[in-house]
DNA sequence: TCTCTCACTTC
DNA sequence: TGAAGTGAGAG
């Protein structure tokens, strides 16, 4: 009964990027493709207590959750906003025509990040949530002034490993924990007009990692099951679930839309930036990360070596002590010694660093770090020699039995793609797409940094060219390995992932489950203006409101079951789940899905975005090469988009709602086929210059969502025309955007 | 490894 | 002024 078995526009494609999927970021060198690489995509949750969310600014932001809000204030429980009830699609949530842009990002503070990267960038995460410093900002250019766009962060495991620090050095300890939550976060000032975003920097320093996996700063919202390209449930937060001692990798989106609710039909810009990985840890491994925090961040300045902070007065205790220690003993052994604890610098971030993998992308730790089994002098070698030297001993430990490593390092891995000769049907289909576009290209990207923020400028590069005087005292002669960044071109150093991403196709099943184990959309707290109106609406939104108790009770809540059909459903049978890649099969095995029951069309859109979203996925499609599937990202259109949610993915039958929502999904199983030669030559599917699989693919899903326009539903346009007016009056009532703060430069 | 408290900082 | 963001360090 669902499009399933028959539907998926791209065998295993939507399953494969599935945004919710935990899927783990494409290794560096394949970074230059993350156009394919599918945001996560939302699932949102509403937090418990929206109270938090209203002394917030953004008041840009406000008018996404007026939306929602002012549907559950309506009085219209969404729960009730089934199949018989008629909504008419705001006039707001209409798709605009398509005008050209061509957006550009660049990392600010690069500079920094570079010398964060060159060490093993660790972040910590806490309970409570803790910010991410570096702080993650961005600049863009090159976007339409008068179009409204919505800013998103996202963060991806970077790979399928559990890391520990040994012998100052990261080093692969195993395979990854189970992936926690994701959520995505969205600019508080989203959306706002692409002049406005190219007037400053954005700054995601808001966002907070955490390890509490019953975090409750998200919230989920199912969105109509009815809307082929976009089902299930969407997940927001301001803070990101991680697990300690995994490798992550941020993701910066860009999403031409005018509200939230466009998110699903819209094509995902994502961008990629290597010099920003990090591992999160719940202390400090690495004293050399410490210190760069220190002397970087403006909140540590207490523990600054100068001035007189806790730090300089420890440390004058500290020296005292010392020096009747050193009194007392100097005389026996003839010298102090100087090496402490402090740890050589981490090689193998340097080595992603380095020229070798620069071009297409930094390399992973677990490509260079040297395996538990290497010793530990051979480690200390490598760091002595700098870069370089790890460069060639990486490259000559591709072979080692971690488990993160067999994946090989990214010229292994290109290897490997190579050797695949069109094995891959869905690969290719996805290559050839990636023809390059060099708007889009990191290489286009400007890899100049702007300078540094406040905080950077505080004390930059302080340790790239003279190392402060705690680090020279501590540090081990010559086992800092900082060789000069080579360097990130902007190619490397952005890569863009034009596309969309792919991946969210939102099968009721399959996406709700994907939503919630995957990653969730994160809101800004800023657009929770809605107090206890979270409460009445997520009362009152019923389905639509899949989850209100944060992330884990989503999580929770899903159906294993329900994924593995969904998993059938996608057409895996393109790619067998044995073929599945890592995070996907751990995802169908372990995951615990609910079926979200999407209901009706509540928000029936054009599906010209759904042919363009379908392409995306299908381009991405290969779970088996998500993981590297930018090798060949250089020859990646650049104009080539992606809809982040691709796949209408049949509704698991257990879900009563869907069954009701979806009358032409259950009723068919290929209805979309019929369908899609006539939409093959939508102008969405034109948008695509993906190959042609791709694009019939991506009709085919098209189709599916034509027949479910609600324009063919009168009842529901009269419920949605007065959700509208509600909008408007709530819209009328907001205060002045405060948006200053997230975006100073 | 992780959690919590502390002193210190910014805003 | 006080809320909130820091790393240190004890447990």
């Amino acid at each position: 009964m669902s499009l399933s078995m028959r539907d998926p526009v791209i065998p295993g494609t939507s399953m494969a990027y599935h945004p919710f999927l935990p899927h783990r970021a494409p290794d560096f060198a394949m970074s230059a493709v993350l156009g394919h690489q599918p945001p996560f995509f939302p699932a949102l949750t509403l937090p418990p207590n929206g109270a938090a969310a209203l002394s917030l600014p953004g008041a840009l932001a406000k008018p996404i959750m007026d939306q929602l809000v002012g549907a559950a204030e309506t009085g219209i429980p969404f729960s009730s906003l089934g199949p018989q009830t008629h909504l008419r699609p705001l006039k707001t949530m209409e798709p605009e025509e398509e005008v050209e842009d061509d957006p550009k990002v660049h990392l600010e503070a690069k500079e920094l990040w570079d010398q964060f990267h060159k060490r093993g960038t660790e972040m910590v995460i806490t309970k409570s949530g803790r910010r991410m410093f570096p702080p993650f900002k961005v600049r863009c250019s090159g976007l339409d002034k008068k179009a409204k766009y919505i800013l998103l962060m996202d963060i991806i495991a970077a790979d399928d490993c559990r890391y520990k620090f040994h012998n100052s050095r990261w080093m692969v300890a195993g395979k990854a924990d189970p992936e926690m939550p994701k959520r995505m976060y969205i600019h508080p000032d989203s959306p706002a007009t692409g002049e406005q975003w190219m007037s400053k920097v954005v700054t995601f320093h808001k966002l907070k990692l955490t390890n509490n996996i019953s975090d409750k700063h998200g919230f989920t919202l199912a969105f109509p099951s009815d809307q082929a390209t976009w089902q299930g449930n969407y997940s927001f937060g301001t803070q990101t679930i991680l697990n300690s001692m995994h490798k992550y990798q941020p993701r910066f989106h860009i999403v031409r839309a005018n509200d939230i609710l466009k998110l699903p039909y819209s094509t995902f810009r994502t961008y990629l930036f290597p010099e920003t990985e990090f591992i999160a840890v719940t202390a400090y491994q690495n004293d050399k990360i410490t210190q760069l925090k220190i002397d970087n961040n403006p909140f540590a300045k207490g523990f600054r070596d100068t001035g007189n902070g806790r730090r300089e007065k420890r440390k004058q205790l500290t020296l005292q002590s010392m020096r009747v220690f050193d009194d007392r003993h100097k005389k026996e052994n003839g010298t102090s010694d100087e090496s402490s604890s402090e740890q050589a610098s981490f090689s193998c971030f340097a080595q992603s660093s380095s020229p070798a993998v620069s071009t297409v992308g930094t390399s992973n730790l677990k490509d260079l770090c040297p395996s538990e089994g290497e010793s530990d002098a051979e480690a200390e070698s490598k760091e002595e020699h700098g870069p370089e030297a790890c460069d060639a001993a990486k490259i000559t430990t591709t072979t080692s039995e971690d488990p993160c490593r067999d994946k090989g390092s990214p010229a292994v891995k290109a290897h490997l793609f190579v050797a695949e000769p069109g094995g891959r049907p869905r690969d290719s289909g996805r290559l050839d797409k990636a023809s390059p576009d060099s708007r889009h290209s990191p290489a286009t990207i400007s890899s100049s940094t702007r300078g540094l923020g406040a905080e950077e400028r505080r004390s930059p590069g302080r340790e790239g060219a003279a190392p402060s005087k705690a680090e020279e005292a501590r540090a081990l002669p010559g086992k800092e390995a900082f060789a000069p960044l080579t360097v990130q071109t902007d190619a490397a150093a952005a890569h863009l992932g034009q596309g969309p991403l792919p991946g969210l196709g939102f099968a009721p099943g399959l996406a709700g489950q994907q939503f919630f184990n995957g990653h969730p959309l994160f809101l800004h707290p800023g657009q929770f203006a809605m107090g206890g109106a979270f409460s009445s609406m997520a009362a009152g939104m019923g389905p639509l409101l899949a989850t209100v108790s944060g992330a884990s009770t989503g999580v929770s809540g899903l159906d294993s079951t329900a994924m593995a059909s969904a998993a059938a459903a996608q057409g895996l049978s393109g790619a067998s789940a044995a073929t599945l890649p890592f995070h996907l099969q751990q995802h169908v095995l372990a995951s615990q899905g609910l079926a979200m029951s999407p209901f009706g069309s509540l928000f029936p859109y054009p599906y010209t975005y759904m042919a363009a979203a379908a392409a995306a996925s299908s381009a991405a499609a290969s779970s088996s090469v998500h993981r590297h599937p930018f090798l060949n990202l250089n020859t990646m259109r650049p104009r080539l988009r992606y809809s982040p949610y691709s796949i209408p993915v049949p509704v698991p039958d257990s879900s009563s709602l869907l069954t009701t929502a979806l009358p032409s999904m259950a009723a068919a199983p290929g209805p979309l086929d019929g369908k899609a030669a006539a939409l093959a030559a939508s102008p969405a599917s034109v948008a695509v210059d993906s190959g042609s699989e791709l694009n019939s693919r991506s009709s085919t899903l098209s189709s599916s969502s034509v027949s479910l326009s609600p324009k063919l539903c009168p009842e529901k346009e009269a419920a949605t025309s007065e959700l509208q007016n509600i909008q408007r009056l709530v819209s009328g009532l907001e205060a002045k955007p405060d948006r200053s703060r997230s975006a100073s430069p």
